[in-house]
DNA sequence: GATTAATATGTAAGCGCTTACATATTAATC
DNA sequence: GATTAATATGTAAGCGCTTACATATTAATC
């Protein structure tokens, strides 16, 4: 046995071939006459051979390694996505190089350039708004690109994922056909998130088509936790007890915002109509169930797996923008505005 | 402007100095003198070089990525370790390379050797059930390595991690102090989940200390999801109406069952005692809101990031066995038994 | 200001693969 | 069974770094 890992010389020389023929084992099967390729497999598994990747990387300028940044990993919906996008990758034999921004532009930055270093053969972002360097980098590194989660015809780049407009028009349209005039907002930081700000531009262009207009104070940007929200809508009541409405940035808000409500002994929906955005797994378990979006986030993260796998086999840097719809779901927390 | 990816070589050319004095400038800066330290990173910003990864890994024999396998990545519970994990090696420089293995073992070997392939300076693993082979093939490659999410003392391996069966004990002896007698199980699959197993066999233990035995038909192990957990009580409730007391494997699992409860008119507590596993961070902000046993996830990430880095540093394969403790938390969905 | 020690830089081999091109082997064709 | 075409294998350069060792430069010591 040998002491050291075994290379790809030491298995050409025990099945007594050239190192070209192992590779060409490993990698073009079929190029091989059956008789060496299953000599050259029995050396490799005598030997407990495993190819560097590095090396293969360095040779060959293919990693068979995707980079994926997301905000935050710690948030059912991303997660979802990543993990279908995970599987699409393993059956192909790609690897995912995960990160996280933390909902920040120049973290992004810079964990872009450390996976761009690293060689990654293609990578997904989430959103549309990023540094300027993030499109310049990745530009030069010619690899495959995808901004998932948004969907914007116009754009520059290839996008999988929705309109988040359209899905806040059909949140406050929906509102509004239950009569509700009086809107408080529990948004996520809308600075550096354009799917929050989109969604919020969605709402706030249908209600003006109605002339109503929510006032700056009723609008709260917080971090996506419970807790936050839970705080953010005993404010929000504080400041005017008379909103019938609250529109969250997502579920996880909803969640709080309906646990300070009822901390408050406000029944939702009858006194306060909430709505959440995702519509995660455990939602439709709860009580009340919230009314909410669907984010078709598991079909977006296979996509992308499939956009970028496609992508890379073909060595082209088409640009695709596919569309996903988000459904309004319309459950138990929300009813028609109290008089 | 060069038209291909600058190299090494053409950073050492501008700045006038060796390609072994550019690779310094990179590794050690302070070996390199002030003002040529300058003249590099000035050839560096102006070329818009980016190391390659791939060649410093095959020249240095490190990769500066550690890698981790979680059974699914789309449970808040390992992505809060995950998350945590993630940013301690960031800080670092190092990089995720995530994998999950869907709960199947041969998955996870399959995974384990591409990572191991991938040049990984450190690997992570939840639970201490793996493939014989998943050992034998980390061990090769000398590399530090950890179990994570469980504690054993008597491990051969290091772990970080909480022991599951004292938290079945916790869980049992609570619901025994509430005179509780007809238990119900709904768990994970215990034949590719340690902890599940543990957690249950922890029950197991204390009730049989008092002569309580649960029945076979009242065990059902499923997916963790919740529509699963809800048809699963359905089914326990229809075998035995007289259970008066559910552990669920985890809180999605509980959530489906207070949903199940919910739809028969059973009220929780009162008739019914329903436990989970996790304290998610949604818990608390829930109604009824959960008795459930806390997991030190975040801790753990964090920690498991501390022990492969310092373990990759100082080139040690020592073994550490690090036990966090797993509280009780006895909120909203755990009463006296109903006479 | 020699001499010695400490520090900074350079030279070149080597990490373990892939792949273009050359050569050998086998199959197809008449 | 020559000749030609197709297929299989081998040779060797090169991918872009790091690092041991050699050499040059600077600082410390008397």
């Amino acid at each position: 046995m040998q002491n050291k890992t075994p290379t790809i010389a030491d298995v050409a020389e025990k099945a007594e071939v050239s190192t070209a023929t192992v590779s060409r084992c490993l990698n073009l099967p079929d190029k091989v006459k059956p008789e060496v390729r299953e000599r050259i497999n029995k050396a490799i598994h005598d030997l407990g051979y495993v190819p560097s990747g590095a090396a293969r990387a360095l040779a060959s300028r293919r990693t068979y390694t995707v980079g994926a940044i997301v905000p935050t990993i710690d948030n059912s919906i991303f997660s979802e996505a990543i993990q279908h996008l995970q599987s699409g990758l393993t059956q192909a034999n790609y690897t995912l190089l995960l990160a996280n921004s933390g909902y920040s532009l120049d973290e992004e930055l810079r964990e872009v350039k450390s996976l761009l270093s690293r060689g990654i053969d293609g990578i997904v972002l989430v959103g549309e708004m990023h540094h300027p360097k993030v499109y310049e980098a990745i530009e030069q590194h010619k690899i495959p690109y995808v901004n998932l989660w948004t969907y914007n015809p116009k754009s520059r780049y290839s996008c999988i994922g929705f309109d988040h407009i359209k899905a806040g028009n059909q949140l406050a349209q929906h509102l509004l056909d239950l009569g509700h005039s009086k809107f408080g907002i529990i948004s996520g930081f809308q600075e550096t998130n354009d799917r929050a700000l989109l969604r919020f531009k969605g709402i706030q262009k249908t209600l003006k088509a109605v002339d109503l207009e929510i006032p700056e104070s009723l609008i709260i940007e917080c971090r996506y936790s419970v807790a936050k929200a839970n705080s953010s809508l005993h404010e929000l009541l504080d400041r005017d007890p008379d909103i019938t409405a609250i529109c969250c940035g997502n579920d996880v808000l909803a969640i709080g915002a309906l646990s300070a409500a009822r901390e408050r002994g406000i029944s939702v929906p009858d006194q306060l109509s909430i709505t959440g955005f995702d519509n995660m797994e455990i939602i439709p378990y709860l009580s009340p169930a919230l009314t909410t979006v669907n984010s078709p986030s598991k079909r977006m993260g296979s996509h992308a797996a499939k956009y970028l796998l496609s992508h890379i086999e073909n060595k082209t840097l088409d640009i695709e923008r596919i569309e996903y719809t988000a459904e309004l779901i319309v459950r138990e927390t929300t009813a028609k505005a109290p008089k």
